[in-house]
DNA sequence: ATATTTTTTTAGGTTAATCTAAATTTATAT
DNA sequence: ATATAAATTTAGATTAACCTAAAAAAATAT
């Protein structure tokens, strides 16, 4: 049985490798988890005595074929959650990160099965994050980061990041939700911000900071 | 704020104490707890410190207003999750005391707010305890053991004891739920089990163990 | 009333997860 | 190629929650 804390390791390696493709290090997961790297160095061994990860010393860790399962699991429950949150309790897509957080750790299989048939076995959360089946296969749209849309091409959002609640009202305010189309009408070098125009009406500009936090289909 | 472990332990002292009216021996604690008096000892000094509990060397502990609060709290998330178990995702009563234990800790005021709303503000819980309301208020119904109703009296059944699974499914396989019917026939001295009569036609006999877990209107 | 039993507390230790500071390894820059 | 910087690990503490064993207090039984 895993720990919450062990559970928290698992996902930020599985998402800082961007699903076990890369080799992770000791400081970005500290980073992550807003920890110090002495503390990672000590939980990186107790991960790898488990079978969770692979750890050479001072080369940084990859999540093993276990580990990834079991980040796929929470993450899968985390955005679960989410659904619920926004579809049935009326949250709003700023509101869910911080208490998926804490769902996302229940231990219940029976729990998870019923919350995903309740819901209708959704696809995607409400940032556009593509939801984990009970396998922990992920079936996710093609996308690519608003800021590398070319000058001139039109796109739809399918997902924003999902950690800032400031970022996402931001988002809302500004009319950007999963589902808009949008059109790059410029992109401005010495501040790398770019001029959109949002439902085919609205013109508005965002920074880099934002376009690095949207994806669109190309 | 809380951790999960001062959060069982003022539920516990609630509970053993009928909602603040008793004192609270230090064993019944360990016992209701599954752990040791010695680290029983240790978590009151912690509470009384943090003023939820009146605590007095060798003497038991009475909870505080503030205890008691907090206590009503977590019982209020408990139930709350309850009916949401059973009413929308379908677990049977014996399923959900073990599932609810873990999502009453979740910290989020938005949640249970919006849960009660969900789920239409309701009084009680599948196993017919009252729900605390914000305040942590109870308004409970009047009700006696079944084991002390009179022979020859009618009642019908309006809670059970909601922490044994077995104990449940044994109730389920009966036909005993909230809301049956049933008169007491015949109580026999010598093992002290009752000879009930069940929505009007099924006679069965329950044990001691039994008609102490279950309560009726009188 | 005193001895015995039971209950409770204290003393001292363990484990998981954290930390700081120092040591070590790896990477980078001249 | 070697010095410096950066990243990482180790060493050694700390805290919360637990434990066992011994000591102390309270309850009980003769």
């Amino acid at each position: 049985m895993l720990s919450y804390t062990e559970e928290n390791y698992l996902k930020a390696i599985y998402h800082l490798s961007s699903g076990g493709e890369h080799e992770v290090s000791t400081n970005s997961i500290a980073e992550s988890l807003q920890t110090k790297a002495a503390s990672v160095s000590d939980m990186l061994k107790k991960l790898s005595v488990k079978e969770l990860v692979e750890y050479r010393r001072y080369k940084g860790v990859n999540i093993s074929e276990e580990g990834k399962k079991e980040a796929l699991k929470i993450i899968r429950k985390h955005r679960l959650w989410e659904v619920f949150l926004v579809n049935n309790l009326k949250f709003n897509w700023d509101e869910v990160h911080e208490v998926a957080e804490q769902l996302e750790h229940i231990k219940s299989p029976l729990l998870i099965k019923r919350l995903d048939e309740f819901l209708g076995y959704p696809s995607f959360d409400p940032h556009g994050d593509p939801i984990p089946d009970e396998y922990g296969v992920i079936k996710d749209k093609a996308k690519i980061l608003l800021k590398d849309l070319e000058e001139g091409n039109e796109a739809i959002v399918v997902a924003v990041s999902d950690d800032n609640p400031a970022f996402l009202q931001y988002c809302s305010k500004l009319g950007i939700k999963i589902g808009t189309p949008l059109k790059a009408i410029d992109k401005l070098e010495f501040d790398n911000s770019m001029q959109l125009l949002l439902d085919g009406d609205q013109k508005i500009n965002v920074s880099k900071e934002v376009s690095e936090n949207i994806w669109v289909t190309d």
